[in-house]
DNA sequence: GATGAATGAGCGTTCATTCAT
DNA sequence: GATGAATGAACGCTCATTCAT
C-alpha cells in the first residue's frame, strides 16, 4: 500500500508512458530507459511487471476516489458533490495530462485476468458513490425523478469521458477546465429539477 | 477497397481478438491459429500485420458512416436522423458484440503514427457529419440553441459510448438496444426546444 | 544441357539479380516478379533453385571456354591466343555487364557443396586451358621461360580479375575494353621475350 | 571503436563463419550455436546483425591499413614499402586463414547499402595509399616510368588477390607466404626501373 | 503452362525475467 | 541498491517448396 518514493516514481513513469506510446511500448526497457537504470534495477522495487500495472491502476483508483471519500457525503448538496467531484476530475488531469490518455482506457488491462477484474472493480466503486449522490438528489428533490438513475449516470460522466479523451487525442490542445465546467453547468441546467435554483 | 472473402474473414476474426484478448494478444499466431492455418498463410492476403490493422479500421470507418451516407442529410428531421444513426450503430454492435469493445479504444492504434492518424480521421468525420445535423437541428428550432453544439455532440453521444463500452465490460449482460434507446429518449427529452413536440 | 528458350531467360534474369542485388537477394519470389509470373511457374522449367544455380554456372562455363575451344590450340601463337581469350572476356562482359559483377564471386556458391565444388572445376579447367598456352609460349621461345607458369597464369589474370571487379564495383563508370586491352599490352611487354617482337 | 572482448570474440566467430560457410550461414544462430550462448544474448553485445557484419569490415579495414599507417611513407624506398605491406597481408592471412576467403568478396556486403559503401571506402582508401608509393617510386627512377600507375596497381595487387583467393580455394594447401614473396619478387623484378638494382 | 493457397523451417529481433557479482 | 550477461518464449516475417485446380 505504502509506495516508497522509487516505486512513485516508477508508476508515475509507467503512466506517462502508457499514455505517450501505449501499452505495447511500456516495455521493462523503455521503463528503465526513461529512469536511467538497467532493466533488472526495477525489480528491486517492483515483483514484476504485473507489480507495475496493478500499481498504476491503484493510483488510478486512488485518484478517483479521494474527492469523494473526503466529501461529507450524507450532508453536501449532492448536486454540488458532483460538481466538486467533476471539477476535481478536471484539475487532476490537467496538472497530469497523460493521465488523459490513459483512465478511461479500460480495455489496457485487458491483458490479465486479474488487472482486468480491477478495472471492473474500480469503474464499479466510482458508480456505486456517485449513484448514491444522485439518489440523494433525487430525493431531495434537486435532480429530476424521472430520469433514471443509472441514464443520468452515463449522462454525467459520458460527456465528461469523451471530453477527456478528445482533450488527450488533441494534444491537449483546448482549455480543459473551462470546458469541461461549462459542459458541466449545461449538463446540471438540464438535470436539475427546475425550481431547484431559487437562490 | 474490395476486399476478398478470405481477407473479410480474417479482418472478422482480428477485430473478435482485438476484442476478446486485447491487442497484445493479437498475434498473427493467434489469428492464424483461429484461421486454422498456419502463419505465412495470412501473408497471401495481408502483406502484414499493420494491413491487417489498417484493414480493421476501414471496417470501423465503414460502420461508422454507412447509415449518415444513406440518409437524405439536407431534407431529414435532424433529431430523427440522430436517431437513426444511433439506433444503427447499436444494432450493429448488438449483432457484432466484439465491435463493443474495440470501436472506441482509440489507443489501440496508437502505435502506428498512421493508424493513430487514420483513427482520428474517422473520429472527426463522425464528428462533423453529425455536428452537421445538430445545427440543422438548432436552425430549425427543434434544439435548444442556447446549447454549443460541441457540448450537444458529447451530450449524445458521450452517453452512448459510455452505454456501449459498460455493455462489453459486463459481458454483454443486458438488452443493449432497450437500454440505448431508452438512454436516446431521456436524452432527446432534454435537448429538445419545448413546443418541437406537438403532442 | 540444351535449354529451352524459357530456361535461358530464367538464367539471364538469375544472373541479373546475382548481379544486382546479391545472393540473399536471389530468391524465387524476386525471381518470378523479375520474370512476372508466380513462384510455382517456375517450378515447370527447373526442378528448384539449386538447378537454377547450377545452369547460372553452367552459363558460366559456356562463356569461359567458348573462345578457347575455338581456337586451334596447337597451332595458334600462344601470345595471341591469350589476347583472344581476354579480349573475348571483356567483350562479354561489357555486352553483359552483370556478369561482371558475379562471374569472380566465387564465394556465392558456397552454400551448396556440389556448386562449390562446380566453381572450381570451372576455374581448374579455365586454368589448365590458359597454363597449356602459357608453357607452349615459353617453349616457344615467346614468353619469358624463368618466370614460374603458375605465377604466369596469376600475373595474367590477376589484375584482369580486378579491373573487372573495379569495373562492376564502379557501376560500369569506365571503358573496359580499352582499358582491359591497355593493360594487357603493358603485360605482354613485361612477359614477352626480348627479341620476339622484331616485326 | 573500442570493442569489448565479447565484442571482437563475436567478429572474430562472424568471419570464420562467413568464411567457412557463407553469407547464407552467417546468421544469429549459427554465431550463437559457436559462441555457446542463445541468440538474444548477442544483442547485450550487438544492436543487430548490421553492427555485427559493420564490426567485421572496421576489422578488415584496420588489418589493410595498420602496416601502410605505420609505415614512414615519406622516406621509405617505395618498393620497400609495397613489399612490406604484401608480406604484411600475407603473414596476416596465414595467421587468420578465414580472412583470405573473405576479405576480398567485397560482393557479399552487397546487401546493404551502408555497408556496400563501407566496402567501397575502405578499397579506395588502400587503393590511395598504395598508388602514393607507387607515384614515388616512379617519380624516384625505382618504378617504370611509362607504366600507367592504375594499371601498375592492378598489376600488383591483381595477382595478390587472386593467389590468396585460389588459397583459400584450394583449402589452404599451399604455403601462403613462400609462393606470395616469390610472384611479388617476380611482379618487382619486372616493375622495376632497370639499373635500380645496382648489386 | 500457370496459378492461388498453403506450409515447415528458419530468419532477426524483443520480451520479461533470472542470476552472479 | 544496482549491474552485465544471459535465457526461453514469442514476435512479425520470408524462404523454397508443394499441391489442387
Amino acid at each position: 500500500m505504502a509506495m516508497t518514493v522509487r516505486q512513485q516514481k516508477i508508476v508515475t513513469v509507467a503512466v506517462r508512458l502508457l499514455a505517450e506510446r501505449g501499452i505495447q511500448q511500456l516495455t521493462l526497457k523503455n521503463l528503465a530507459a526513461e529512469l536511467k537504470v538497467s532493466e533488472p534495477a526495477i525489480y528491486r522495487h517492483f515483483t514484476g511487471k504485473y507489480a507495475i500495472l496493478d500499481a498504476v491502476l491503484d493510483s488510478f483508483a486512488e485518484i478517483a476516489q479521494s474527492v469523494l471519500d473526503e466529501l461529507p457525503a450524507d450532508t453536501m448538496d449532492p448536486l454540488t458533490g458532483i460538481e466538486l467531484f467533476i471539477r476535481d476530475r478536471l484539475e487532476r488531469m490537467n496538472a497530469n495530462p497523460p493521465l488523459a490518455k490513459v483512465m478511461f482506457s479500460e480495455e489496457l488491462f485487458q491483458d490479465d485476468p486479474q488487472l482486468a477484474e480491477k478495472v471492473l472493480s474500480i469503474m464499479h466503486s466510482h458508480k456505486v458513490r456517485t449513484e448514491t449522490l444522485i439518489l440523494r438528489g433525487q430525493a431531495e428533490g434537486k435532480i429530476r425523478p424521472e430520469i433514471d438513475p443509472t441514464v443520468l449516470f452515463r449522462l454525467i460522466f459520458g460527456p465528461l469521458r469523451l471530453l477527456i479523451k478528445q482533450w488527450g487525442l488533441s494534444g491537449y490542445r483546448f482549455e480543459l477546465l473551462a470546458e469541461g465546467m461549462k459542459q458541466w453547468r449545461t449538463i446540471r441546467d438540464l438535470i436539475e429539477l427546475p425550481g431547484n435554483r431559487p437562490e
